[in-house]
RNA sequence: GCGGGCGUGGUGGAAUUGGCAUACACGUCAGCCUUAGAAGCUGAUUCCCGCAAGGGAUUGGAGGUUCAAAUCCUCCCGCCCGCACCA
């Protein structure tokens, strides 16, 4: 084999980078700073996954970069060591979570080695360590002190299997995210943090982000903010007379409080609906519907998340008996129950519009509740100073087959309709419906089972130029029988158009027009109106358009003293309890005498125990060790019970990026000098399954402590990219069980560090998914096999000394372009610009020191190892570190030549060779006399050209 | 349902502003080298017709805008990811 060996090469310049210390940074005031940050991995027993070298290479590549361009480079590397995954291996194999996981981050430290990332590795960060989870303690001292942590009883999610609560964030389907287990709704007393408030600054801060429009939507999402308005349904409790004293107890108002987006609707309201789990429940049921709805209530309890708001899971609900007044009706509406009421969004109250809303639709239909409509829809796009017109639309079934009458007027006049027409002066739309039918269709004997409300359709009549507003009115009839009359349509529509019976499923596919198209959904489909539209039935609101109304309607509440406007998120507050083992003890301390109190600052850290018996029981194993939870009152030295819960593993990874501009630091969290020059970080590399979770938390994090003046910046992470997810050779998710996984250590051993780097990144874009293909790796090895080959011959002399002009024009062109792909986190284009430029040199005969010299220098932020060999083999003491990223010379790239493509009517026929900067004339005198050329405009007319100088000349002829 | 994205040869993928579609790589085929194999080197390789010169078609599908469309617009089909009874 020709080629060089890659094991002895590697392990060389790794051992010469780890004596030389040449990743090591200090801050350095003078020097501009670039801070290239990956997100750090949880250590897990698996070892590395090919997936993390994509983006680590990526930010050592840049880091490579930008330490070659003079700026000063954070580069550091640390682990996530908290967490589930340890704890569940030590329960399965009895090894403790610390002895696993500093033996996998000792396995890591390898892997990443291996690899020739430049991390500092001074800088290491481990948040399983106490020099760490003593600040990660201190900073939730910190939101404590500024009333940002706080513990309260809430209903919370419960995985039985990993025996503890989980944030909202780490459900997933309604199933645990790490286990698939269902989960199950708890009433716990548990801490959060207040992340709700920061909602706004939160979604605001997102904007100006250099982020994947997809994170920043998936956060905006997540957050979720709606305007709506709250509006009071006031109630009186039944009196129940006490069974002990026999006398009554006095009567009691109360309010039930919505939350809605649709305000306009409030007419239309026919029942107000509660969570099970509402405060009010209990208190306003009916004696005689009591066990009932509290049966009801227990059952819904025991259903997991999954169970009770599945998408396919059909309604269900119990009436109270009790009923509520309309705040502007004063009708009176009852009251139900109904899982598909959230207790945790909103104020767990839904007011019932039936018309407006398919789930209140649904729910309606289901327990024969009114549908009272309210919101005339309006169709089609409202026009400039329209005709106004009356309509209407007749949908005839026939109920022998369910098919729908219709006509097919053929494509230039509309495609199917079914039957409809103007409304003649003092014509009722029934009577204008039944001449329409018997015109068109000759059909006569209907019945009429259904009318719609007045539909206010807008559309723009092409035939005759003008806008439309048509008050239209939907009829349904039967077809009683099949008797008919001759049609008698107008002579302007004879012979266009089919009279047609379709099928439901057909009339719904093949009816576009948006009017008909309602009229069916209306009757056939029989769905809500969910669209804004013209009030009716709403008393003096009526006529107003859906936002005129939300406004009024608010203000008109608003001055009952009956609701307002309100902001609702979809955001709750983050719950950071965890009832495990294996992560940062909360430093909170219980006194009898004087209640929760926080560990003294001086007291930090509070010290994970290692000696406890980690068996999940529901409880947090430190609860089951005295030495841990039995402690003295740090106020009044009482007898005292220490917090046994642990925090969740992202408060850890919320901040960790501060620390490294500190590592060491034994006196704060972060060294404000160190954070204030490093941060916020340059480009932040991670993968887009921490889109909610650890980024926005991170984010909290950093408005936090900026609004208390820790840091003057109010964004962590600058620009954000995400490495696209490497899949298997067969095109699926890597997965054990599936068999397809690759281990990185493997292709190390085989190809080495390099060609890995250099496979990972040429595969494709670095941000899209694509499949691994283990024969596509040879490539990347021959291209470095041969830049050894050519480099030894040159040194050697065994090739020419110089290159041509033509080869410095592709070096410097390269150079340009390699720069800019690098930039841009176009490492694939980068990559195959290199291998043209190898491709040239070597057909040219290769030669010449100072093009490979140069050559090497573009390639070592890919292929460093290499690179460094090659650099000492042409002469160089020290590392292509310490060199100078090679720049381009702008003066050479300057053609003499360009290329014209010549069209003829835009297809290609010809290429010529011109002078930059050629004229029209010139290329055209040229082009013309071409031998082909000129066969194509023998004997026709030039209608016109089109130049482009340098580029393209097209000739249209005839 | 809502949000984000994608669809280009046998395969992974390229194509800056609308201006040569298929760069680069894998694979395949042929040749050189070799006792032979492996490796390496050289060349060919979108598809169809054609001995060839050459011609035609082509970026999921159908329309449209334009001198010119993978790229812009409209509709449709398919795939991936995230969220989802959020009132």
């Amino acid at each position: 084999m020709r080629g060089y060996d890659h094991n002895e090469i590697e392990k060389k310049w790794q051992d010469f980078w780890a004596k030389s210390e040449i990743f090591r940074t200090d801050d350095d005031p003078t020097k501009k700073k670039c801070y290239v940050l990956d997100m750090f991995p949880y250590p897990s027993g698996n070892g590395l996954h090919v997936g993390h070298p994509e983006g680590y290479t990526a930010t050592d590549i840049i880091a490579r970069k930008r330490r070659m361009e003079g700026w000063n480079v954070l580069h550091p590397m640390g682990w996530d060591a908290f967490g589930l995954p340890a704890e569940n291996f030590a329960i399965k194999s009895g090894v403790h979570p610390k002895d696993s996981t500093w033996k996998n981050i000792d396995n890591f430290r390898r892997q990443l080695q291996s690899l020739g990332f430049s991390y500092d590795w001074s800088r290491e960060v481990n948040t399983a360590d106490p020099s760490y989870y003593r600040w990660t303690q201190w900073l939730f001292l910190f939101l404590y002190k500024k009333g940002l942590a706080y513990k309260a009883k809430a209903p919370v999610n419960w995985c039985d299997s990993c025996q503890t609560v989980l944030a909202n964030e780490q459900v997933v389907d309604g199933a645990c995210e790490r286990c698939k287990h269902p989960v199950i709704q708890k009433e716990l007393s548990q801490w959060f943090f207040r992340v709700t408030d920061y909602a706004d600054r939160l979604l605001e801060g997102a904007e100006k982000l250099d982020w994947p429009h997809k994170i920043k939507a998936m956060q905006k999402n997540w957050i979720g903010r709606s305007e709506g308005t709250e509006i009071s349904f006031r109630g009186v409790m039944t009196p129940v007379s006490d069974v002990a004293t026999e006398r009554s107890v006095s009567i009691k108002e109360y309010d039930l409080a919505v939350f809605t987006t649709r305000p306009d609707t409030l007419f239309g309201v026919t029942y107000v609906v509660l969570a099970p789990e509402h405060p009010l429940v209990e208190q306003i049921v009916a004696s005689d519907r009591r066990d009932e709805v509290l049966a009801y209530v227990r059952a819904t309890r025991g259903k997991s998340e999954l169970q009770r708001t599945g998408l396919e899971q059909e309604k269900t609900g119990v009436p109270l008996g009790a009923s509520v007044v309309h705040p502007l009706t004063g009708a009176s509406i009852p009251v139900w129950i109904a899982d598909y009421a959230l207790a945790t969004y909103g104020t767990g109250a839904v007011m019932g519009v039936p018309a407006h809303d398919d789930r209140d639709f649904a729910f309606a239909k289901k327990y024969a509740l009114p549908i009272t409509t309210v919101i005339e829809p309006v169709t089609g796009e409202p026009q400039k100073d329209p005709e106004h017109r009356r309509s209407i639309v007749a949908l005839v079934e026939d109920p022998t087959n369910g098919k729908i009458l219709s006509i097919d007027w053929g494509s230039a006049m509309g495609g199917h309709l079914f039957v409809g027409g103007g409304r003649e002066e003092n014509e009722d739309a029934e009577t204008c419906a039944r001449r329409e039918v018997r015109e068109e269709t000759g059909y006569v004997d209907l019945e009429l089972v259904g009318t719609s409300e007045t539909i206010h359709h807008h559309y723009f009549a092409h035939s005759k130029n003008v806008g439309r507003a048509i008050d239209a009115v939907g009829l349904h009839f039967r077809l009683k029988s099949d008797r008919r009359e001759a049609v008698a349509h107008e002579a302007d529509e004879q012979g266009k158009f089919t009279v047609e019976w379709l099928t439901p499923n057909e009339a719904g596919a093949k009816v576009g027009d948006a009017l008909h198209a309602y009229v069916f959904r209306k009757f056939i489909l029989g769905t809500a109106y969910t669209d804004d539209g013209i009030l009716t039935g709403s008393s003096e609101f009526n006529g107003l358009t859906s936002e005129d109304a939300k406004r009024k309607i608010t203000d008109a509440l608003a001055a009952k003293n009956a609701g307002g406007s309100r902001v609702q998120y979809h955001l709750r507050d983050w719950l950071i309890s965890r009832q495990r083992y294996w992560g940062a003890p909360i430093p909170i301390i219980y006194c009898d005498a004087c209640g929760e109190v926080p560990v003294p600052e001086t007291d930090l850290p509070v010290l994970l125990p290692y000696d406890v018996d980690f068996r999940p029981t529901g409880e947090s194993p430190l609860a089951r060790s005295p030495e841990f939870h039995e402690v003295k009152c740090p106020h009044c030295g009482a007898a005292a019970r220490r917090e046994s819960d642990t925090m969740d593993t992202f408060v850890d990874s919320s901040w960790y990026f501060l620390r490294y501009t500190s590592p060491g630091n034994e006196e704060r969290p972060f060294d404000s000098h160190a954070v204030n020059y490093w941060c916020p970080v340059d480009l932040y590399v991670g993968g887009a399954e921490h889109a909610v979770l650890h980024l926005l938390y991170a984010r909290f994090f950093t408005k936090v402590l900026h609004e208390h003046g820790l840091i003057p910046f109010d964004e962590p992470f600058t620009s954000l990219k995400n490495p696209g997810l490497i899949m298997g050779e067969d095109g699926q998710k890597m997965s054990k069980s599936r068999g397809n996984v690759i281990n990185p250590d493997d292709v190390v051993a085989e190809y080495g560090a390099d060609t890995l780097r250099m496979y990972e990144m040429f595969m494709g874009d670095f941000e899209d998914a694509k499949p691994w293909d283990t024969k596509s790796i040879v490539g990347i090895r021959r291209f470095l096999d041969r830049m050894w080959t050519v480099t030894h011959d040159t040194v050697h002399a065994r090739r020419a000394s110089t290159t041509s002009p033509d080869m410095q024009r592709a070096l410097h062109r390269t150079i340009k372009k390699v720069s800019a792909d690098i930039e841009a986190c176009k490492f694939n284009t980068a990559i195959s610009a290199m291998m043209i430029l190898l491709n040239d040199w070597t057909a040219s005969g290769g030669g010449d020191t100072q093009f490979a010299e140069t050559f090497v220098l573009l390639l070592s932020p890919f292929a460093p190892h290499l690179c460094e060999e090659l650099w000492e083999l042409l002469g160089h003491k020290k590392s292509t570190l310490a060199s100078s990223w090679p720049t381009h010379d702008e003066s050479l790239l300057k053609e003499e030549n360009a290329q014209i493509i010549i069209q003829v009517n835009g297809k290609v026929r010809e290429r010529i060779d011109v002078p930059v900067g050629a004229s029209e004339d010139e290329v055209k005198a040229k082009a013309f006399a071409t031998e082909k050329i000129a066969a194509l405009l023998e004997g026709k007319t030039i209608v016109k050209s089109i130049f482009v100088p340098d580029k393209l000349l097209n000739v249209v002829i005839e």
